[in-house]
DNA sequence: GACATAATTGAAAGCGCTTTCTGCGAAAAG
DNA sequence: CTTTTCGCAGAAAGCGCTTTCAATTATGTC
């Protein structure tokens, strides 16, 4: 009878699946060599192996992971801490380290979306029991408040987040070197009066780009006063903030801006003025996301191999759970370099030339 | 000196996380207490649950979330598996799901990347008992294979996948009528010939735009021959198609990409022909990603509002493991419109409205 | 053929947690 | 003052699995 409840509305009800139990009933030999024979653990019999094998298929037999992970203590996933799932960065980040997982037979458990440090809290904890390790971006959380959330339970590599004491591993882009290159080739193109849209604030990221911005604007325009407008990484920021730039008295001839999608704003709005980028203003961006190429003018940008970071971030992870000795505090930094394409006006004499 | 190791080394050590074993003992309670407290379950005297919360809070205790979820039979996470983590669109798809998640506080466990059926099934076995349910979006895997894998284990929610049995639940976007819509709109526009890229083979989506186009081209434009080029939803395939459109003896006048990437790729190789997109050819795609307003011209295209289709399968699905009787066999198709910008024409007389 | 040795197997002990179920003392009812 | 009820705490039974450990059987040696 309730069987045939249960064959006849199959995606309805939620009968608990077949269990270990029911297999090696069914097999006739004890639930512990029905687990040796499915993982190939310890010797079985090739008579009792085919058995169990047959008794699993007939069944449908499916373990179950959660409990496998309970004993084993290896739940192969690995949890994903993000800020936000929005904007091309953060898709081209976990796209790297998915395929990175992907590649190892890792699985992904992803978190986003923590605005204050309570929740933040709450999604870690959520983790524990469920991921082997944890790759974490968190830029308003600090190492110190890792530590005493999980105090050591759990692997962790930090991506692009404060950590001064260098407690836990971690990978992040020269922003640095990346913003100093940039506005050294502005410089080179011959421009002069070199604004600055910054991220958003108390952000790592943010910090360290505009403090390349200073430090070549002081090396390598020493007479230019830095302007800096606030932004907060997302395209109306940067509309908004050119907009405040066109209005100044002097217009800056060239504009840095802290990520792609600000420079993408600022461009509509520059455009929007009746200028144009850029023979009235250049603009330029940082991240290169894939949409930089397609945007029109195509902009210029610092690359940081997005995807990279995220693979090259998992890839460290990974190995220190296999050796917790390798996972100490190295902090690994991806290089950030200047991509040239139209929007700062180094290719005005080769136009066409496209991508 | 075990602790002084621990200590000293914070962040190697795997050591054994507090149980709550160990809080009843420090908060001198039975682990029935400890668990009462902390969950709200069951009632528990003042005194005993401030001394429950205390030495939780003194040992730094986390409950290890495998462990609960063996017991309560819940997860709070949500399986997604995709083919592949590649291309905006299943980014916003997976944006849309996760927000839905989210503001549900639920998890996501995510699986991409089968290329053949063997690991489909992996992975779907890797799921069980680490989520509640699953979101599949497997455009080469048919019902019966779902259903004979995890027969009913796990309520399940397809994304556009072909279930032509209905057995399980699904949403999927109006393909059909959205080429449709597109090519009528085209035809509209005053184009005469009309090609059309059709994407992967074996696929529903592929198989519905294309089914779209040849309807409306009969309707429409009764004498037309319909022109079909074989792509698969890359950049790349829609270059090439559209070399190979442009080697026609009677080039067409506009092209129909089944989806937005085809067509960006279809844009550059007309470009590069010194041919100009819409005066010599139109082009128009299909899935209105992010980056089809931002492409010059901009993009003409069907927006499928990806995100709100990811996200209503994700309410769909929760609500199914709320309610299993509401997970029936139901079909939702999310509507797509057409979305005029400037790759078509239609708008050639007004000119800069951009956007 | 009797013994030591090796190969298999099953019973049982958990992994860390929740949840009955039982028992206790206190409050309410008689 | 006794009986009934009730609120609360702890013991213990698992959830589904792996993994000792001891028991069993098969194999090899003298």
């Amino acid at each position: 009878m309730t069987d045939l409840l249960r064959t006849s509305r199959v995606c309805y009800a939620r009968f608990m699946g077949v269990t270990i139990k029911d297999v090696a009933r069914e097999a006739r030999v004890s639930m512990a060599s029905v687990s040796r024979a499915l993982n190939g653990t310890g010797a079985v019999r090739k008579e009792i192996r085919e058995r169990v094998l047959a008794a699993a298929e007939r069944l449908n037999y499916v373990p179950n992971s959660g409990a496998q992970s309970l004993m084993t203590r290896r739940t192969r996933t690995i949890g994903v801490l993000l800020p936000r799932f929005h904007g091309e960065f953060f898709f081209e980040l976990i796209r790297g380290i998915d395929s990175a997982a992907r590649s190892r037979g890792l699985h992904l458990l992803v978190s986003t979306s923590h605005n204050d440090a309570g929740e933040t809290r709450q999604a870690l904890r959520a983790m524990v029991g469920r991921v082997d390790g944890l790759l974490a971006l968190l830029p308003h959380v600090d190492a110190q408040f890792l530590h005493q959330t999980l105090r050591g339970t759990l692997p962790i590599v930090l991506l692009s987040t404060a950590d001064i004491e260098h407690v836990y591993a971690s990978v992040r882009i020269d922003n640095f070197g990346g913003a100093y290159a940039m506005v050294k080739h502005l410089v080179a193109c011959g421009y002069r009066s070199i604004a600055h849209i910054s991220g958003q604030p108390d952000n790592v990221d943010t910090e360290e780009r505009a403090r390349g911005y200073f430090a070549a604007l002081a090396q390598e325009l020493p007479d230019a006063k830095p302007i800096v407008v606030q932004g907060d990484f997302t395209e109306e920021s940067g509309y908004k903030a050119a907009q405040e730039l066109l209005r100044l008295r002097e217009r800056p001839r060239a504009i840095f801006a802290a990520n792609d999608m600000t420079a993408i704003g600022c461009i509509s709005a520059i455009m929007e003025a009746g200028l144009s980028v850029p023979d009235d203003v250049a603009v330029v961006g940082f991240d290169d996301i894939p949409t930089a190429r397609f945007v029109r003018p195509a902009l210029t940008t610092v690359s940081v191999h997005i995807a990279d970071l995220g693979a090259r971030a998992l890839e460290c992870l990974a190995s220190g759970i296999e050796k917790p000795e390798t996972l100490s505090s190295i902090t690994e930094i991806v290089p950030a370099d200047v991509v040239v394409r139209d929007s700062c006006g180094a290719r005005r004499q080769s136009r066409g030339a496209g991508v």
